[in-house]
DNA sequence: AAGTGGTCTAGACCACGGG
DNA sequence: CCGTGGTCTAGACCACTTC
């Protein structure tokens, strides 16, 4: 036997599915129908389904049925647009949104805490591990999605006992209010990784499996020393990231340019 | 039951390896001693050892036994360098690797054919689906490790006859050789996406269940018109773009900036 | 040869969603 | 109620690695 049965039954369904036989949203046969179909037991099917859904083709609902997957991806946050004067460049608490069609986001949670550094934020920030820092946590939704995980980390000599530490909202932005501590922002490195998500967001974002998380590590620079560490994590199935650099036809500018 | 055998299995071995008392390289338990340890039949300790892999926290050798995943991270790919002169942005064949101690990428396979254009590609440079596309296809390697699959596509109207459609290597780049031919850059978008890999990226990179790619489309322009496309794929557990802004110290700098 | 993970079977009961 | 997928068992044989 040159394959294994699961991946030769995996594989039929792959092709049914990319040749447009079954399309998106459709019904697959029910796993009982699978094994007459295939002569293969009810767990040899489910290992073949199992292949398709790591792959992010297709989803279960229990008493409903397997379906192939339509990919939805709506959102694109903007990663940076890049014109000749690059005082423009945004630095808001999120990267904005872009495209016409998808609403506002919404902030669903917002805390603020004291705890120690994790080894990745303390080498972002140069500070020792486990080193108290400022942590800013916000949800954020889009039409009632769940598309944003964002976590805010600033070294505690830095924003120890200032509103950063505090207050709820910032009206005028934490990149401000840094700036009026002090540390005006020079630049900044945008670290992009993609990876399987953990348990928490597994929940929050209440993602199949077979579904990445797209994770933006934005580490902010004074002139001197690092100011700030922001971790984005988006849902890779629903979002994308854009980056613009130098001039582009106007037509094919989302709206919010 | 609150919560599934196997699930409390996988639950169990995940707190062992964050917690360290499973280290990175470490072997897990054979499949029999879990059979054992936690009183449950086979499949459902596989079971609790699928969900590990689709996490990437663990990977299994075939007559070896199960090992915890050692996250290896060391090429980075530098998406855009972005200072106060605008022009000195980068437009090779290939993102820059960034980082001292990788190796520098060897091509392994390169190759030019005409292919009519899916979906995707006619809509970034707004031709008909199906159209004909000259397209450049590269593989490369890191140290020995596959870690780029690069595809270049060129309207036939723009390509069709020129170097770009025929020459093997262009020595000078492909953006230079569209200057040539009339078309300068004047800017161009990049969209970076996350999914599972298809079949024909899993056989290049190698990856096992768990590990997702890493995509960017960069779309070209000329004043008036898209000019190129070219779709990096990146394995994602070896693989992180990096984004750089403004200024930042000298010693945050890896060293090819 | 012995131990490991990879594949496969046959059957059972449960939980969910819809008529 | 019935059909769907979700969980679980017990046992079998195969393929790979090491000794």
């Amino acid at each position: 036997m040159a394959q294994a049965k699961y991946q030769q039954i995996a594989e039929r369904l792959r092709d049914q599915i990319t040749r447009g036989i079954l399309a998106p949203e459709d019904r697959l046969p029910s796993e009982p129908d699978l094994v007459r179909q295939y002569d293969a037991s009810r767990n040899t099917v489910r290992l073949a389904l199992a292949l398709l859904i790591n792959q992010g083709l297709i989803v279960t609902r229990q008493g409903l049925g397997t379906y192939v997957q339509a990919p939805p991806r709506p959102f694109t946050a903007l990663l940076s647009r890049v014109r000749a004067q690059p005082s423009a460049h945004h630095a808001s608490t999120a990267l904005p949104v872009i495209g016409s069609e998808s609403g506002k986001p919404e902030t669903v949670r917002f805390v603020v805490e004291t705890m120690p550094a994790m080894p990745s934020v303390a080498q972002a920030l140069e500070i020792e591990p486990g080193a108290p820092v400022i942590v800013r946590r916000t949800l954020q939704h889009i039409d009632g999605v769940p598309w944003l995980l964002l976590n805010s980390y600033f070294p505690m000599d830095i924003a120890g006992g200032t509103e950063l530490a505090h207050a709820g909202r910032i009206p005028q932005g934490s990149v401000k209010a840094l700036a009026e501590l002090g540390y005006q922002q020079a630049g900044f490195v945008d670290e992009i990784d993609s990876r399987m998500p953990d348990s928490r967001e597994l929940d929050f974002f209440d993602l199949s499996t077979g579904v990445p998380v797209i994770v933006v590590n934005r580490t902010s620079y004074s002139t001197s020393r690092p100011i700030r560490l922001t971790r984005y994590v988006y849902r890779g199935d629903r979002v994308r990231l854009a980056h613009v650099v130098g001039t582009i036809p106007e037509k094919y500018r989302p709206a919010e340019y």
